[in-house]
DNA sequence: CCCGGAAGCTAACATGCATCAGTAGACGGT
DNA sequence: ACCGTCTACTGATGCATGTTAGCTTCCGGG
């Protein structure tokens, strides 16, 4: 451990679902912290890992690749595990790669499981952490078979703003990614061309300016609105609460 | 309980990952088991349940409305649990509705949750079956950002077919469902217009017959190379095989 | 400074899909 | 028998998106 445990610049998601105790605990079990970048892959399809990596700094895409195509399947944020599917299923379906320059620690297994069997909250946290990327991709299905692409790129953008708002890193009027024309692509289902054409839209409707993967909007709300965001799915407040009890 | 314990009829995702003693244990936290019809909403969206639901016979969708149109983001097969989300989130993000006549059971959950204390291999067990449901949600994203309407008709029909054999329940030469094409056309977001050209592509192309939902087909290997179709993800067999250390 | 590659951007044409309008058969209710 | 509704199906038209080709800007390396 080189880094102190101040019980909220890791398990960001979980800040408000367990106790002090709890969080530094889930912190004690990175071991290793590390930086990695943009295209590095942190795990590659079909191999077995023995440590999960918890995300700090930047974004991470998980893909799928298809004959000469990549899909993006989830992006995740800091604070997020992105392999806890790893620790179950031991071999992953999918890819997992920097989408930028990151910083991430590594939780060995072996501590993993000493974990799930002492802290029953602990071990139910973790699943809880799951189910909501599980929620984050059923939103993904229906946004796919709803949207059309500038809809789809501004639905995005509002779903990591508000992730990290829920981090307590979201900014007024901006959100800073390192994504590529072609990464909004790969995740939209869209081709490069017409992923340009809708970061056009998004700019000639004034909803939205997209630079170099920053976007940067006066109204959020507006750009909510347009593109039908509706936050319940991310559990953070309002009618879909978490249930604390269950911890 | 009004029906015996065999072992097998429930919990079929998980006849090959758990020894019988834990599938009978399974099977005995089913208290109750009940039949519905075509469109009966078990869980509606936001309601708070304290049981959870295991899907017996029949077809399951998870809906998610929008404005005035439904999308479907999940289909279950008998052996699923439908709401294991539902026991930790407790208020869910979608609807899970009958897509034809079903027979279920119902868990308490105060019974899972002494489960949950008692059985760490049943714990897990529960998990890995949320996490399967997440690979599945993540195959769909792909599916839905690669392949046009009659390649994603005829992948979730390889799908559900490649599930119901994992269950021993799969026909050679048909899989019968109760889907209509407006059905299909909500799990593939396309229009109910389209889906029927794509059902009629389909048999044009002398890949399969789809009549009231029911699939016929002679050849199922030619018909999953069209949709592109890798088993892989749902953890059956093969290099993707599920850690059995891990329970 | 020049060079080359990657990202962003544009135009022209082809295809997938939505939409609108309408028909036909199956089925339950009266 | 009649009616309305639901499902399946068809054609015409327009929009959304893919494909190909070419161009510009930016930026790092030599």
């Amino acid at each position: 451990m080189e880094f102190p445990n101040t019980g909220d610049f890791l398990a960001g998601r979980l800040r408000d679902k367990l106790d002090r105790d709890d969080l530094e605990y889930i912190e004690s079990l990175v071991e290793e912290r590390c930086e990695a970048e943009t295209g590095k892959v942190l795990l590659p399809r079909g191999a077995t890992a023995d440590v999960s990596t918890i995300l700090v700094s930047g974004y991470i895409f998980r893909t799928i690749e298809s004959g000469d195509r990549r899909f993006i399947v989830g992006v995740h944020v800091p604070g997020d595990f992105v392999d806890l599917h790893g620790f179950a299923l031991k071999r992953l379906d999918h890819d997992v790669v920097a989408a930028g320059p990151i910083t991430y620690g590594l939780a060995p297994h072996s501590r993993l499981r000493e974990a799930l069997e002492a802290r029953p909250r602990v071990a139910r946290a973790l699943w809880f952490a799951t189910l909501l990327d599980a929620a984050v991709h059923r939103k993904w299905i229906q946004m796919l078979e709803q949207l059309d692409a500038p809809r789809r790129i501004a639905h995005i953008y509002c779903e990591l703003h508000r992730r990290h708002e829920l981090i307590g890193q979201a900014n007024a009027r901006s959100l800073r990614t390192p994504f590529t024309q072609i990464d909004l692509a790969d995740m939209c289902g869209v081709s490069a061309i017409h992923a340009n054409r809708a970061v056009g839209k998004l700019r000639e409707l004034g909803l939205a300016e997209i630079r170099r993967g920053d976007l940067y909007t006066s109204d959020w709300q507006a750009l909510r609105s347009y593109a039908q965001f509706e936050p319940d799915y991310l559990y953070g407040d309002g009618p879909l609460r978490f249930d604390q009890d269950w911890l």
